[in-house]
DNA sequence: ATTACAATAGTCAGTATTGACTAATCATTT
DNA sequence: AAATGATTAGTCAATACTGACTATTGTAAT
């Protein structure tokens, strides 16, 4: 449903192909999603049976064939809807590596604080990477905080624990 | 992967029939990720099919036939690959809802205000009942601590967002 | 006695997602 | 002239995941 947005959302932008499509995704949209190749060809196959978009094929010199793909009219009424749904809903984020820490026990305290100490470092160099980010005015500077905010987040998790891993017996 | 580790992860505790396990994972681990039956299912046939799991067929009185899961040698040592795997790497949450604001400007400013409005109360809604909830000393409170750090900076994610949205044109 | 609902145990078809693969053209290097 | 690698445009088999559905038994209410 995300991907579908991502997708009209860019198509709202003029028409595209396929390659084209993909290579803005990979470059401009990589904070947002990380939208396989294969998937936005599925996204797109399902989009157009709906009538949400529609393909001409164009060739340029000897190249071989390619699809334009085009947002329709239903289409644009659909990227209003599903835009409205994305932005009123909340879908919270999924705790990905935690379950890990649920059975944390399950291993001595020096290989934990090892395995931990490898998460952490990973984490840095991720938070490394936003900060070198330089200012992006456009509201792509939202998403950019927000996973800066989620990598402090993790950040002060895995502290936490790495904190109290060796005083459980008290 | 993270679904495998979970259930053979109550495995290591005994064993289990289907229904069981998918009570305890609704109850005891609704935090760390919603498995539906089906995949629980799924994901048990997968892993019994790499020798990780195995089942007998036991009855109760004249209650229908049911399997019981037992986690087995190699199950164990697999277990402890996948929890080092977890620990030791880092998956970073991936940002569910912002790929709606990258298009926030196809909105009248009023309406997208409204719809914000909506998402932050949602917001809120979901911190409350992390509020409610009271001391687990155990290491479910990291999880516990974890989500609530991120339902903190969805938070002031919405709020710098509302905060903005008027003055664009400066 | 009957109705209704929770407990119990799963199946299955359909959807979503991905990695690996194919194939042609063009520019650059060697 | 041959090799290399980027550009271009997809396909396909395999995997992962879910919602909807089926059936039986026990238990409590009416």
């Amino acid at each position: 449903m995300v991907k579908q947005l991502l997708l009209l959302g860019i198509l709202m932008d003029g028409k595209m192909h396929g390659y084209q499509l993909n290579e803005y995704v990979k470059h401009a949209m990589n904070l947002y999603t990380d939208l396989k190749k294969s998937t936005a060809y599925f996204v797109l196959g399902k989009l157009e049976k709906e009538k949400y978009v529609s393909h001409q094929v164009e060739r340029e010199g000897k190249r071989p064939e390619r699809r334009v793909y085009q947002i329709t009219k239903e289409g644009k009424l659909y990227f209003q809807e599903l835009l409205r749904k994305c932005i009123r809903g909340y879908t919270p984020a999924t705790l990905n590596d935690d379950i890990g820490i649920a059975f944390l026990d399950r291993l001595e305290v020096s290989e934990a604080k090892e395995l931990l100490e490898s998460k952490r470092q990973k984490i840095k160099d991720q938070l490394k990477k936003f900060d070198d980010i330089g200012d992006h005015g456009s509201n792509l500077r939202y998403a950019i905080d927000h996973s800066a905010a989620y990598l402090k987040a993790d950040l002060k998790w895995v502290n936490s624990i790495l904190e109290n891993i060796g005083k459980e017996i008290k």
